[in-house]
DNA sequence: GTTAGCATGTAAGGAGTTACATGATTTT
DNA sequence: AAAATCATGTAACTCCTTACATGCTAAC
């Protein structure tokens, strides 16, 4: 349920990071602007390893060998998932449920979605559509309705906002047919399961 | 900076209503489907009442004229703004600060603009847009950069977010061309101060 | 007579931010 | 030598939700 907590794993599973890093990565996943606090990330880090879903990475000898200059630098925390944390990061990323096509998830899910089955990025966007069809009826209705509307200005916002959900529709739309286009297509893709972690995208 | 606070005395500040009635009109603000829980609504009255910026409406004679099968009804505890809390509500609208801009705010403020002065309506127009074309750019060269750009997904995602940035800075700008226009007109809009609260609307 | 909607509330908790505190390293 | 940036953390707090609890009224 904790966004943060799906985005660490997420940013962990492409490669392991310390937690500055990391928030650099999250406030780029989420479109540059809106980034966490180190108030949440730091602590998020240290619930995440006390549940065995991360470890820290200790220096090998390599590094002294590869990076020396780096040897003498504060002791950045490393963090790696461990195999516990992927199975639980597959898990997080198979689970196509409501929550998943909710505004602040969604966008992480098609982040993720590199690593995603197919079938379940299927489901979600079919999923986040419908939830976008939904809105946009409730706005058509609203607008819809002579009485209620007070002034020019909530008329505008309903309408600007009717357009950015049916423009989102159509995004989907073309998303999901692009989705079933491929699975049809001769690209075996490979199960991912907990043992596969292929990254041919 | 509560959003739930001054949604809460923007709708009062139209009319009367109880706490029931009073979500309702909320998550309609909020285009239908956001709604807040009774949870955090009614902690919301009590405290705006224990600061005095609202009061309960005590029912009087003539409501058991116009409506008497409602006297019978359970008592339905209907608030309504004192004059501290128009001083407070009409300092709120005044108020272009930067969170006035940010995602939920705007959209409040924007709901409330048929009561915000037509100075205060073009500053937090523009507040906005500037803030939207920072984040457009931002997108712009997250794009722009062809490393670090590590799927169809992610790529796809800042696309379409790219995209409904640049609608939204249009659509200000649409907003933002008619204040000016309004402000050159004859008509006469009457400024809103502290010591003014006229509700002819 | 039982489901659905109206109406009000409380207690506990979740997910994050702000503000603070510290210190190393790099750049100017 | 100062300022910026890197790097990690804690304590207190904010705003809101979930889950629970109660009871009335209308419709089926």
């Amino acid at each position: 349920m904790p966004v943060l907590e799906f985005a660490v794993l997420g940013v962990l599973a492409e490669s392991p990071v310390h937690g500055y890093q990391l928030r650099k990565r999250l406030s780029a996943l989420r479109g540059g602007l809106r980034t966490f606090s180190y108030g949440s990330l730091y602590p998020t880090l240290r619930r995440l390893q006390a549940r065995g879903l991360i470890t820290e990475q200790q220096p090998t000898a390599a590094d002294a060998v590869t990076a020396p200059a780096l040897a003498t630098k504060r002791a950045r925390i490393v963090y790696q998932l461990t195999t516990e944390g992927k199975e639980h990061f597959a898990e997080l990323l198979a689970d196509a449920g409501p929550n998943a096509w909710e505004d602040e998830l969604f966008d992480l899910h098609l982040a993720f979605f590199g690593q995603t089955d197919a079938d379940v990025r299927l489901r979600i966007l079919q999923g986040r559509r419908r939830r976008l069809e939904e809105q946009r009826e409730g706005m058509r209705s609203a607008l819809a309705r002579t009485r209620d509307r007070l002034d020019r200005y909530t008329d505008e916002l309903a309408r600007h906002g009717l357009e950015a959900a049916d423009r989102e529709v159509r995004w989907l739309e073309e998303l999901i047919a692009s989705e079933r286009q491929a699975a049809a297509s001769p690209n075996p893709r490979r199960r991912q399961s907990t043992d596969n972690h292929s990254a041919n995208l």
